[in-house]
RNA sequence: GCUGGAGUAGCUCAGUCGGUAGAGCAAUCGCCUCGUAAGCGAUAGGUCAGGGGUUCGAAUCCCCUCUCCAGCUCCA
């Protein structure tokens, strides 16, 4: 039993054949006079058992309303969710790893290991970066921003207001007005300020702040963009789900014929960051294609542009599968999915072609004939959110994260106070080598300092005495891996800064489940 | 927004029938100077999410609001 559906209204087939089929069965009971009833029909689309009594071990997991026909507009069903297993064991089992994947979940860890905060006070979707997350973001940040210059896009800064003029021109007001912020009045303004939901709007003023050429295609313009979307309140989800976010978010501009190598582009860089981050390889990769019903531009342009999404992912390699009728009402997109702790798909990274904006901001860039032409334009984030993405890789670490993402990378422990001097050297040389390090003293006992190294996750744990600060050398315990001894100090700190330099992964995947 | 569940110290959680608010961990101070995952003692910490009501008396019963969790709908 997956889903279940009691006393569901309908019948069981449609009449005038417009929506799909389904099935009814209902569940008999037997009455004591020796005739049957039924005691609830259930609207799964199976298979089903014969009988219950074929199910060994079940538990019921929890309830949640569901919308009749999956319509905001219809009467809302309970649905209960249970989850069946061949044997008592395997049940057990089963609900041992989703007491695990609790464990892991984002919001647990960000507390234990001081990632994030999310005070009541600050508001519901917000969220502030403690250090140790701050410092992960910033390995984040730094990545991105240099793989985009690398890979020729230019950087640039916008506001986070703008006046609701400009969200107007956008279409946002009109399309997007009820994930917005309400305006800011402005005495002596004049004008109503908006909160941005999106870059957009901004990159293409920055396209537009000169006559462009043809010459200059592909523009790609990028920026590290914190927008604020004023989410339904039950669909906010700690920060998988958030009010207020980072997006990596990229506009590039270019001639039709350009669009399919950019969109390859977008997606080998996307595939990068999935390896340097240790996603690996997606859950999910679809191509969405443009929507049956309101969609604006012509068939030419959305043919065009599906052809070319489409050909880019054949291209990329990855196996995708198409979302008929997905795409956003400007365009068409595709989208790169990833699973958190408890198996739910996160849409991390997104491309999307987009007609609506150069039409409705009229750019156009001047081509060889000297005639003005429209350009197309490519929408990208490939963390798509840094929050979302953020809790994903944390609770696919587990919170252990890789030496080069650790806040802390590296905790100096003297066994005695008489060592405090030494453990100081040891991080100084570290420090100097660009190594994040504390030294924890000597106040508690070795065992208790231990301990605290390792249920914060820290990578490596150097523990010093007599005899190492005699020898110059530390003894490393890594929180993945066996202890070395007598491991010179020099020798730590050529192969700890290896390690940072390229990046490794090297036993952060162990804490996966 | 909708359906269901939950909210007690920084964290994890007790709190019986409505009768003075509790523990462990963390924090602070002291003792201990310790060789590989929790040394010992003391102190401090609370508008029981918020507001209203019932009652002699409310963490506990009722109503409203907020927030969080799961799901639906919608999306990065």
């Amino acid at each position: 039993m997956d889903t279940a559906a009691p006393d569901a209204p309908g019948t069981g087939t449609d009449g005038d054949g417009a929506e799909p089929t389904f099935t009814v069965y209902r569940n008999v009971r037997d009455l004591d006079d020796g005739s049957t009833e039924v005691a609830w029909s259930d609207l799964c689309r199976g298979p089903h058992v014969p009988s219950t009594e074929r199910i060994p071990a079940f538990a019921l997991l929890r309830s949640a309303g569901a919308y009749w026909r999956g319509r905001e507009d219809q009467p809302m069903l309970q649905r209960i969710y249970g989850t069946a297993w061949e044997s008592k064991k395997a049940l057990t089992a089963h609900l041992e790893l989703l007491e695990e994947a609790k464990k892991r979940d984002h919001r647990k860890l960000g507390r234990d290991l001081e990632l994030t905060h999310h005070p009541d006070e600050l508001g519901p979707g917000l969220s502030i970066f403690l250090p140790n997350g701050a410092l992960v973001r910033k390995q984040m940040e730094d990545w991105i921003r240099d793989e985009t210059l690398k890979r020729g896009y230019q950087p640039v800064y916008t506001p986070h207001i703008a006046k609701e003029d400009l969200w107007r021109i956008s279409g946002h007001l009109e399309n997007y007005g009820e994930l917005m912020y309400p305006g800011m009045e402005l005495d002596d303004a004049g004008a109503a300020y908006r909160l941005k939901p999106m870059n957009c709007p901004f990159h293409i003023l920055a396209f537009t702040s000169r006559t462009r050429s043809y010459r200059e295609l592909p523009l790609r313009i990028s920026e590290l963009g914190t927008v604020y979307r004023y989410e339904r309140s039950g669909v906010v989800n700690g920060m998988l789900r958030a009010r207020g976010f980072t997006q990596d978010d990229s506009h590039i501009f270019c001639r039709g014929d350009q669009v399919v190598d950019e969109v390859v582009g977008c997606i080998e860089f996307a595939r990068d960051l999935y390896a340097a981050f240790g996603l690996g390889e997606p859950s999910r990769v679809a191509v969405s294609t443009r929507p049956d019903t309101k969609s604006i531009g012509t068939d030419e342009q959305w043919d065009h542009a599906e052809k070319a999404l489409m050909a880019a992912a054949e291209r990329s390699g990855y196996a995708y599968q198409i979302d008929a009728g997905e795409g956003a009402f400007y365009g068409p997109k595709i989208d790169i999915h990833a699973r958190d702790a408890i198996g739910r798909e996160w849409q991390l990274t997104t491309i999307q072609v987009d007609f609506n904006l150069p039409e409705r901001f009229d750019i156009s860039y001047v081509g060889d004939d000297g005639e003005r032409h429209q350009p197309f334009m490519v929408h990208r984030a490939l963390f798509g959110s840094i929050e979302r993405f953020f809790a994903v890789m944390v609770e696919s670490f587990n919170g252990a994260f890789p030496t080069w993402l650790a806040p802390e990378q590296v905790r100096v422990l003297p066994v005695a106070s008489e060592f405090d001097g030494y453990a100081t050297e040891v991080a100084g040389a570290l420090r100097a080598a660009g190594v994040r390090v504390h030294v924890d003293v000597a106040d508690a006992t070795l065992g208790n300092r231990i301990r605290a190294a390792q249920t914060s996750k820290i990578p490596y744990s150097l523990i010093v005495g007599g005899s190492e600060a005699e020898a110059r050398t530390v003894a490393v315990r890594p929180y993945h891996g066996d202890q070395r001894k007598d491991v010179h100090l020099d020798a730590f700190v050529a192969e700890v800064t290896e390690e940072i330099a390229t990046k490794g992964l090297a036993g952060a995947t162990e804490d996966r489940g």
